[in-house]
RNA sequence: GCCUCUGUAGCUCAGUUGGUAGAGCAGCGGACUGAAAAUCCGCGUGUCGUUGGUUCGACUCCGACCGGAGGCA
């Protein structure tokens, strides 16, 4: 099984950095686990990687697709994967970086999602049952095919009850039947996971703030702004972004800049702490704490001796 | 200086005729298999400004004091 890298960690805590340090150090190349890098012209509000950042090292998936058309975790794992591929052809060892922590699972494991598309007649038929008959109705009929689903799910969580009888009626499996046997495939690369965080919440709090700061310095407004002129719909994926929802809403009128900043950083702190529930089940990560100020050539030495302890060279 | 209003969770506030308190937001924890920076679930964290008094019992009633807002001088 081929080995990979993985920089994971909450947001701001230096994971672009890291993995080009680790890229520099291994003969490798980037591959960035992003679900909103991957769109043209978000690079202030996504703190995607400038030319001078990364330091002549190739990157993947990093404006890949266009702002208005909306990609998914299995379109991701699909392009992605073919990047891993690649690199691997080259004899380069692929450092795979980010925060969105389904798809870098999904790549890591290979994981062969169901069928289903937004925009599809069988989901947006879904979606018109559920506005109008009720999740009550749905996760009833949802008990029926497959009781575990039904089980399991709340039934405000409409997004998943959609998901579960849309994959029933696409595919004729249930989702859990699905699942499960996914699961069982084993993971298509050995994974050595590298981990980046704050020893203190209030630490990461404070780095966040100053990162979006920064994002509103370098124009967050304006690209916004460039992207909605460009005739990006206002209910694209892309716009779901933290720093964009809210800079659209500053675009519109509807709130100030500074109520806008104070949101961002809300929500982006909320986002940390989902990330970091969701890496916490991941017991092989290697953990690199930051006191308050990052000590960033003193954690590269450590990342490069677990790297070597785990057999990299 | 006088009058009125006000002081309850980190914040904004609710609290019925007295029986030691609860919402929203924040925060914390969790879930997550084709929207994942999305979506969803769970948890109240409190010398009820302080201090006397009335009462079996006071966040609730009374006094004084302290802080805040407004009004009259």
């Amino acid at each position: 099984m081929p080995k990979v890298v993985c920089v994971v960690g909450p947001t701001a805590t230096g994971k672009t950095k890291m993995g080009v340090a680790i890229a520099k150090r291994f003969h490798g190349e980037v591959v960035s686990v992003d679900s909103m890098q991957i769109y043209r012209g978000m690079t202030v509000g996504t703190a995607a990687p400038t030319a001078e950042e990364m330091e002549g090292i190739p990157h993947h998936m990093i404006a890949v697709a266009d702002p208005s058309e909306s990609w998914s975790v299995a379109r991701y794992v699909a392009e992605a994967d073919r990047c891993v591929q690649d690199i691997l052809a080259r004899g380069n060892l692929p450092v795979l970086v980010g925060g969105t922590g389904l798809w870098l699972d999904a790549l890591i494991r290979g994981t062969a999602f169901a069928e289903g598309q937004q925009g599809s007649e069988i989901r947006q038929a879904l979606q018109k049952r559920m506005a109008s008959d009720g999740a009550a109705v749905l996760l009833e009929e949802l008990r029926q095919i497959d009781p575990e689903a039904a089980a399991r799910l709340h039934l405000k969580d409409e997004k998943r009850i959609i998901r579960a009888l849309e994959v029933w009626q696409e595919t004729g499996e249930t989702i859990t039947a699905h699942d499960r046997r996914t699961q069982e495939t084993p993971p298509r690369y050995d994974a050595v996971y590298i981990g980046l965080d704050f020893a203190d919440r209030q630490d990461l709090r404070d780095r966040i703030d100053q990162r979006v700061d920064k994002m509103v310095e370098q124009g967050l407004l304006q690209e916004v702004r460039d992207l909605l002129s460009a005739g990006l719909p206002a209910d694209a994926t892309a716009l779901q972004a933290i720093g964009y929802k809210q800079f659209l809403a500053v675009v519109r009128g509807e709130i100030t800049e500074a109520e806008a900043v104070e949101e961002v950083k809300l929500r982006s702190r909320q986002y940390a702490k989902r990330q970091l529930t969701w890496l916490r089940r991941n017991q092989s990560i290697h953990w690199l704490t930051w006191d308050k100020e990052p000590d960033f050539p003193a954690a590269l030495q450590k990342a490069t001796e677990i790297l070597i302890a785990e057999g990299l060279f």
